[in-house]
RNA sequence: GCCGUGUUGGUCAAGGGGUUAAGACGCCUCCCUUUCACGGAGGAAUCACGGGUUCGAAUCCCGUACAUGGUACCA
């Protein structure tokens, strides 16, 4: 079970200062109390009891927001989620964080639910799937934060702001051509427009008059936030130096950081899995759980390491992937407005099992040196403690040999639809399954994406377009030209059309004629196939037949 | 700038006081194959730096450097 691993939050007032903390199990002595008073110990007792008797079951969520394409980090914060979730019998819940209206992109929310779905990662409870605690579109649950907005306004613990997004803008620049930053914090806050410096008829009025305002949290001076992260342990912040963040904006929408805490809540979310990008927005969070619900029921947190751009430094993006041609999302996305299309994992030919696999490794590893695992070996093996504290550079070779692993892991039957359905697409006419097993089974030693089946397999339903000439024209003489006519002839009137037959036709005329099977097997090659490559040429010949054969080696005869 | 978080080969990484510092990807050499792959055998690292602690430090402590994230009425 989960609460031994992971042990419960536990949350102390003391004076002026917030300490929050979690243990790593539950072996702490009863008598430690960590060098806190006694009644802040009997409060954390409690706390920890309520904990212990409410949280039986692991609620996971992923949280992101319709504004295009499903990234790969993303897609390995879910995957996280997911595991953790299965192994803990517990359940896993997709959430919509639409709150900001004007970065919504259509068509987003359904592309990330089918990026879900071939990734084999299909939550318990979301929009499209129900559950208890929706709705899951949280534009779809706005009025619920005005409520906990003002609760937090009663309490003292946010106020209404009415400076502009301008006029704040300005602040910033003036500050920043001084040499130094703005933050909306307490040092500044009884300086600006807002409703700790008016009186309280001057706040009525405004709002009143339909001013349009913020609620922000009112971040106390001079204490201490700190949490400990299941990868990280211990972290602290000082509340000097976080700002007072918008909590709910002028149109009545959430911001990320009011949202997460409600919704996480009333959702009964158990433990918070995101990137480490949002580890500087967690005072805020505690700040938050502690006002609205006293910590009752935080999740653990836990903050991923972030995946890195191959060269250079800083966090992937959808450009790096266009920039050094390769994928960054799950699927295609198009851009509804521009039109743009960006290749993802699934098109370019990855199996889904490889792609999860090698997201799985990026960021987590079981310590065995095993690489290659199926999903239900991640739920058994996934161990958040085992997850990497710093980001990793994403190397998109080492991500196409997972995917070669897994063509030759898996039985071709359970890939063959897929590469049957990109040889259609390229305009390729695959005459029967049972030949394309056999073609595919002779193959895919050399296939690293389903992709490259085309490349490596098309001459098996289509004679070459075109040949290496120059594989062949340098050491092309009469007497080659004499050995090929023959053997079509050969090959004409020869009875039956197995492999060990024709290689045997093959090497006796070559014998007869003196010249090395050797010389001639690299031409008869390039005819068949167009180039040097593929499996055995007498292979080749069985599989294509008698007919196709002849044609091909008199078709280049003619051009050479 | 400020705050947070990191730093083991080109990349991903194991190891967390005494090891010849695992393994994988990629790269290079050779073998196999007179194609391309697959497969096989090899090759390449003073663990960011500087101080401590210790008989002994990649491993513990403190600094420094560098990197990265955040610093929005975006998530």
């Amino acid at each position: 079970m989960f609460l031994q691993t992971h042990g419960p939050i536990r949350a102390i007032h003391s004076g002026n200062h917030i300490i929050s903390l979690i243990k790593q199990g539950m072996q702490k002595p009863p008598n430690d109390t960590g060098g806190f008073p006694f009644q802040c110990f009997r409060q954390w007792q409690l706390q920890e009891h309520t904990y212990l008797c409410s949280m039986n079951t692991v609620r996971v969520r992923f949280a992101p927001s319709p504004t295009g394409g499903l990234h790969l980090g993303g897609v390995r914060t879910v995957l996280y989620n997911y595991l953790f979730a299965r192994q803990q019998g517990g359940q896993f819940i997709l959430r919509i964080e639409d709150t900001d209206q004007t970065r919504y992109v259509d068509g987003a929310e359904q592309y990330i639910m089918d990026c879900l779905q071939w990734c084999g990662l299909v939550p318990d409870e979301s929009p499209v799937h129900g559950g208890e605690y929706g709705p899951y579109r949280q534009s779809e649950r706005k009025t619920l934060y005005r409520r906990y907005a003002d609760q937090l306004v009663a309490a003292g613990q946010a106020y209404y702001a009415f400076d502009t997004p301008e006029a704040l803008d300005q602040l910033r620049e003036t500050h920043k051509a001084a040499g130094n930053s703005f933050f909306y914090n307490h040092e500044v806050r009884m300086g600006l427009n807002n409703s700790l410096r008016l009186l309280p008829e001057e706040t009525q009025a405004l709002l009143d008059a339909g001013t349009p305002y913020v609620i922000r949290i009112k971040v106390p001076a001079n204490e201490f936030v700190s949490f400990t992260d299941m990868i990280r342990g211990d972290i602290a912040f000082d509340t000097n130096t976080t700002d007072d963040k918008v909590l709910l904006k002028a149109d009545g929408m959430p911001t990320y950081h009011l949202a997460v805490v409600v919704d996480d809540y009333l959702m009964k979310i158990t433990h918070a899995f995101r990137g480490e990008e949002w580890l500087p927005s967690a005072p805020i969070h505690l700040l938050l759980w502690k006002y609205l619900f006293g910590f009752d029921h935080m999740p653990q947190w836990a903050h991923l390491p972030l995946i890195l751009k191959p060269d250079g430094n800083g966090k992937l993006s959808k450009r790096d992937g266009d920039r050094l041609g390769f994928p960054v999302y799950a699927m295609d996305w198009k851009d509804p407005k521009t039109g743009d299309l960006t290749k993802g994992f699934r098109e370019l030919g990855f199996l889904p099992q490889a792609f999860i696999n090698l997201l799985a490794a990026l960021g987590w590893n079981d310590g065995s040196g095993q690489e290659i695992f199926t999903i239900d070996e991640l739920i058994e093996k996934f161990n958040m403690d085992r997850v990497h504290v710093s980001g990793a550079k994403f190397d998109f070779e080492k991500a196409k040999w997972y995917n070669q692993e897994w063509i030759r892991k898996q039985p071709v039957a359970e890939w063959q639809s897929l590469v049957h359905q990109h040889l259609k697409e390229q305009g390729l006419v695959v005459p029967n399954d049972n030949y394309l097993t056999r073609v595919l089974e002779l193959v895919k030693e050399r296939c690293t994406l389903l992709t490259d089946f085309y490349t490596q397999a098309g001459f098996f339903f289509q004679a070459p377009q075109q040949w290496d000439m120059d594989a062949v024209r340098p050491k092309w003489n009469e007497d080659k030209k004499a050995f090929f006519t023959e053997l079509v002839a050969i090959f004409a009137t020869m009875t039956g059309w197995e492999n060990a037959a024709i290689e045997e036709a093959f090497k006796t005329l070559a014998t007869a004629k003196n010249i090395k099977p050797g010389e001639l097997q690299l031409p008869m090659r390039v005819m068949l196939v167009g180039g040097k490559f593929g499996p055995a040429v007498f292979e080749i010949a069985a599989m294509i037949g008698r007919a196709a054969t002849i044609a091909r080696v008199e078709n280049m005869l003619g051009a050479l």
